[in-house]
RNA sequence: GGAGUAGGCUAGGUUGUCGCGCACAGGUCAUCCUGUGUGAGGAAAGUCCGAGCUCCAUAGGGCAGGGUGCUGGGUAACACCCAGUGGGAGUGAUCCCAAGGAAAGUGCCACAGAAAGCAGACCGCCAGCUCUGCUGGUAAGGGUGAAAGGGUGAGGUAAGAGCUCACCAUUGCCUUCGGCGACGAAGGCAGAUCGGCAAACCCCACCUGGAGCAAGACCAAAUAGGGGAACAGAAGUGGCCCGCUUCGCCAGGAUUCCCGGGUUAGGUCGCUUGAGGUGCGGGGUAACUCGCAUCCCAGAUUAAUGACACCGCCGGUGGCGGGUUUGCGGACGACACGCCAUUGGUACAGAACUCGGCUUAUUGCCUGCUCCGGGU
RNA sequence: GGCGCCAUCGUCUAGGGGUUAGGAUAGGUGGUUCUCAGCCAUCAGACCGGGGUUCGAAUCCCCGUGGCGCUA
């Protein structure tokens, strides 16, 4: 059974893995949000989450944040369980959306480059 | 009912599902899994003040610089708080005030106006003369200005003026009374009545060393070749974290001994038990404080509190129900209330070493008081 | 997180208590030219917001807002 757990290991939490993501990766723009995706077939997947100034003060980018991570969680069980890894850089509008608006746009982001796993378990 | 004013409370809820940080326990003993407990604020914010704590030397003297400025009290401390005094705003409840000194000195008071700081003669008024004017006297009147050297009345005079007198206002001094005090009250004396600005320089009193947890201590890896201790210590030099100076402290060259030290992605500590909360009792008008009991209440570091559902709460729209509304009855309309449906909203905002304040942002409600309008 | 600095026409700036806030560029209008540039004339345009001190504040003081920099 799969976990729909996130755990601080399956997260990006090294600047320098921040900094590799966002040099290497692709750059998509999806309006609330913009991520970085890296594809490598040896890479464990993992997420990070960036929520700058432009968002907001404290309270909003925390909340940016959240909803992000909250989307990507949810998403998580259907995804492939390697090969990528990706950086969420949240937007003013981020903090606005609900996790269920957020969650739908990234499923298609991530079929579109077929991160999605043909069958789906559930 | 409306408007206002002061104070206080609150910061949606829970269970279910999924998820996160930390602590503890157990299983596995890299990892990870399970269970239990616990997990943002009144402003956590702005960083405007005051402290603790850490390092620089234990933080010294003088100057400069900076801050504070009615009185008494509270406090670890404050520019904060409480109680008063004086002044100001308002019909009032109530609110506001950096509120010492202008006879220590310096400076400034634009424009206008005759004159603006040892006052002053443009018009006017009065007197004189060599009479289309000039000279002298005069601050009662006009006009200017933010501000023109008290007000009213009488006497007085050439015309006038505290020039003189009475009363009133103001200021200073003295005495008595009340108050710890700021100050207040009463009486007397002095024609005294020659401004304002010190958030202009300044004077007086008091306070003030600097930097800040990215302080500071340690570990590991990489890199480069030095680093530390002891002895000695006159002068000179450098440092001691805004400046100057004095005093003081530390360091250097050489020798001897020892092997660790510096920097930087990272990690550990600092890191949460504290001027702490709650309850009861005592002291005090109050701020606050004393005693006893009891509780442990976030510690992250790409940074933990979220998502979904349901129920609340508030507003709009629609429907239904009973009720109120002119002397009576009825219809319509309006009004508030209850129920149901639907739709929208449910603030400001997120701990980062820790406290005490201030300021700003903001949700819902309660209580006291004041003014205005209406009814009985 | 901590510490510090700044704010004046669209832009860059002067002014540090006193007439209508000055200048340079950019802009509008008119002239010169066959036309444009340039030149000449002329016009419009600002003290970040709110309180306080003062007779009077862009200036002095306090509170806020926005922007920028330093610090491992």
């Amino acid at each position: 059974m799969p976990r729909e757990g996130l755990k601080k290991s399956e997260r990006i939490t090294n600047r320098f893995e921040y900094k590799e993501v966002i040099r290497e990766g692709r750059l998509i723009d999806r309006g609330a949000y913009k991520a970085f995706l890296l594809i490598r077939p040896d890479l464990d997947s993992s997420a990070g989450f960036i929520a700058g100034k432009a968002v907001g003060k404290a309270a909003k980018r925390n909340r940016a944040r959240r909803v992000l991570r909250e989307a990507y969680r949810r998403l998580k069980v259907r995804l492939e369980p390697g090969g990528f890894k990706v950086v969420f850089v949240a937007k003013q509008d981020a903090a606005r959306l609900k996790s269920t608006e957020i969650r739908l746009d990234m499923e298609e982001l991530f079929e579109r480059y077929g991160l999605l796993r043909k069958h789906d378990p559930c």
